[in-house]
DNA sequence: TGGTGTGAATGCCTTCACAGCG
DNA sequence: CGCTGTGAAGGCATTCACACCA
């Protein structure tokens, strides 16, 4: 299987910490949740096999580019074949992490949090909502979508007790930073954060934000950018 | 004010379309939106200026960065004091295309095309839901948030009527590709979609995907990775 | 023949470092 | 003196091109 053994360039440049074996680029592990994304399409339309070529297409990315993302993590093909569908699909998921399943916080049950809470597509890919946080007491002690609604001082309780460790935070801007640190301080590792805001986090935190009206704005450009081209 | 005439390197590599004077990097464009939302929260909090250490800081970017990317599009600081608040907010969104009003069309009335009907961070940025679209014959001709729903057969004509160029996908996974090419069809030029597929779409329609699952799928990666690390 | 894995080359983005200006 | 604007350097990421394998 060609398996190199330790690379040893003797790099004049890199300091090389012993311990970052294995830290990949970002935008590599974005297009890893594309692939996957496309090969459960490809699973659920009967094909058992795919080529770098065709996946590549799918996603307007070149067949160069998924392999060498692909080789990052490991040999997954079959030269003259291509990838095998059932078999990739769990490789990335173990990547991901989403092997496992995760527990996610809901803070704020306004009209995104509840759509969030609707949304089949997170229970697809492993996250489960186990709790919902709100600030208002008449939603608090109800049940939404399934799941019982809790004030924000049972955070570290609840959190505790569904072993928690991601959040999502669907409130207002100006509550955004409070509820950051309260997620925090209850001892979540990731936040996903819909706020308009760019929340201030300690180190060991990892966070992912999306602004809807930024998503909008980037097309935007896009649209002018397209035009002037023409 | 230093500013450099036309340069002219005689480059060897650089095909240089006579065209193509003003495309830039998408990467710096999406910081760009960025900056005018910390912009605005700085202006709220009543400072005139802003230099690029702390605006840079607020976001967890490089100052240099930040000059960088500004003058992308033009000199709009001063140098020993920094960049004014009240004239670098509309510079970027007159750079961002934000200065116009963009009218939208939001396809699919389900739990998300409400929270996104709602949601007041749109308007705020210049852009304003002028049509509902739906395939529920019941929704259809009613009111959602001040807003008229019509059958997807009355798109090109409100399409047309409301001037709309951008178009919101909402809909399940099964039938964003029928809408995307509707949306087309109707003129559209660029799509905004939450549906979880990689859509197929013609040249010179531009396209911004968010898919909720994967930015957790990210987050989750980026807590395995962190935890790895120490 | 068809398709992967991968060094090498290319191109893009970010960071550095500093001249120059208010 | 503080901070911008900016060439130049450095570091990543993407693409090319081809050896190798089923």
């Amino acid at each position: 299987m060609v398996k190199k053994t330790a690379k040893k360039p003797a790099s004049p440049k890199t300091p090389s910490n012993a311990a970052d074996a294995a830290r990949k680029p970002r935008a590599v592990v974005s297009r890893l949740s594309l692939y996957l994304r496309e090969l459960q399409h490809v699973q659920r339309s009967g094909d058992g096999t795919i080529n770098s070529r065709l996946l590549g297409q799918r996603l307007g990315i070149t067949a160069a580019q998924v392999r060498k993302d692909l080789t990052n993590f490991g040999q997954f093909g079959r030269p003259g074949v291509g990838y095998d569908v059932d078999q990739l699909i769990p490789a990335i998921r173990t990547i991901l992490g989403t092997d496992q399943a995760w527990s996610v916080a809901l803070v704020g049950l306004g009209n995104l949090g509840r759509a969030l809470l609707g949304y089949r597509g997170f229970s697809q890919q492993g996250f489960r909502i186990a709790a919902v946080f709100d600030a208002d007491a008449r939603k608090i002690g109800s049940q939404a979508g399934g799941v019982h609604v809790y004030s924000l001082e049972e955070l570290p309780e609840v959190a505790r007790l569904y072993t928690i460790r991601l959040g999502v935070i669907a409130v207002p801007a100006e509550a955004a930073q409070v509820v950051a640190d309260r997620l925090v301080a209850a001892g979540i590792m990731g936040i996903l954060n819909f706020a308009p805001v760019s929340l201030k986090l300690p180190l060991g935190v990892s966070r992912v934000g999306v602004d809807l009206a930024i998503e909008l704005e980037q097309l935007a450009f896009s649209v002018l950018e397209d035009q002037r081209q023409r």
